[in-house]
DNA sequence: TTGATTGCAAATAGTTTGCAAGCTC
DNA sequence: GAGCTTGCAAACTATTTGCAATCAA
C-alpha cells in the first residue's frame, strides 16, 4: 500500500465516514500540504505552508487534523532529538523503517534492516514482552559533516 | 566503571574543580538522592525526594543540577513516550543498554544486545555516517499486562 | 437542522531564564 | 570579597482545551 495522496485521501475519507467526521475545506488543504511537503514536517511547518493558501488557519486546528490523520492511519508521528513532533505519510505500525540523524545539520535518513527488526522480536520474547513497534534512532556525523 | 556514589562523587567534584564551580549544600543532596533513588528518575520525583529533607529547594535548581550532572557524566538523560526527561546514573556515550517499555503499565525493562549493536555500526557505515550514540526503545506489552 | 469543526484565547506541562539575595572558595 | 548558586517568578515552547460562531451533511 503506497501512501500516494489519492489513498491517503481515501483512507481518510473512509476513516471520517466512519466515525461520523466531516470533510471540511482546512483538512483538505491540510493533506495536501501535509503531502506535498514530504517527510518529517513539524506542526509550525505545516502550519506556514497552509497559511499561504488559507491565512485563517489556527495552530489548534493543525494539531487537531494532525491527531486525527494519525488515527486514521494516514500519518505517524515521530520525535527527533526532543523536539516538536513531526509527521510523515503512512502508518507508524505499518512501515519499518528508523532514522540515522546526523548530530551537526540534523538531516535524517532513513533505513531499513530486517536482520535488527528480527532481533528486536527475539529480545522482546525472551522478556516475555509482547512487541508492538519500536523507535530507533541512530545519532552520529553524516558524510558531509565528517568532512568539515 | 561503575556508577558507586564514590565513583559519581568524585567525578562530580573534578568536573566542578576543573570549571571553577561550586559544590554546594543542595548540589551533594541531589546527588544523594538521585543515587537512592535508582533509575529512571525525573526532576519531579527527585524534587520530592530533595525536599523532603530540604524543603526550600526550587525546581530550577534540580533542573540546572541534572544538567551538570549529565556535563559531568554522572548522570545521562532519557526521554520515554514523549513525557518528561528521566535520568539513570553514568554517562550515555559510556553505556550500551536499550529499553523494552510497556505501554500498559509504563514498566521499563534495560537489555543489551551486542549483535544488534554490531549491525547498528554496519547500517551506520553504509550510509557513511560515524555513529555516536543511539536510542532504541521497544514498545508492547509486559508479562504481567498480557495475562490482563 | 444538527452536531462536528473552527479560531481564538486561555490553560497546561515541561523546561529555561532574569535577578536580587545568599553562599562557597 | 568575588563570583558562582539559589529560589522565586516570569518567560518560553509545545500542545491541549473551553467556547461561541461557523460549516458540512
Amino acid at each position: 500500500m503506497t501512501d500516494t495522496y489519492g489513498n491517503m485521501h481515501r483512507r481518510l475519507t473512509d476513516y471520517m465516514r466512519d466515525h461520523g467526521l466531516k470533510l471540511t475545506r482546512q483538512r483538505e488543504e491540510i493533506l495536501s500540504r501535509f503531502v506535498e511537503l514530504g517527510k518529517h514536517v513539524t506542526v509550525e511547518e505545516l502550519l506556514h505552508a497552509v497559511r499561504q493558501v488559507s491565512p485563517g488557519v489556527g495552530h489548534a486546528t493543525i494539531y487537531r487534523t494532525m491527531k486525527l490523520f494519525v488515527d486514521s492511519g494516514v500519518a505517524s508521528e515521530r520525535h527527533f532529538l526532543n523536539g516538536p513532533a513531526c509527521y510523515e505519510p503512512g502508518e507508524h505500525h505499518e512501515d519499518h523503517h528508523d532514522h540515522l540523524i546526523c548530530t551537526a545539520c540534523r538531516t535524517i535518513v532513513e533505513f531499513e534492516n530486517d536482520a535488527i527488526e528480527q532481533l528486536q522480536n527475539e529480545v522482546a520474547t525472551q522478556h516475555g514482552f509482547e512487541l508492538k513497534h519500536h523507535k530507533m534512532e541512530l545519532y552520529g556525523l553524516c558524510p558531509a559533516c565528517r568532512g568539515a
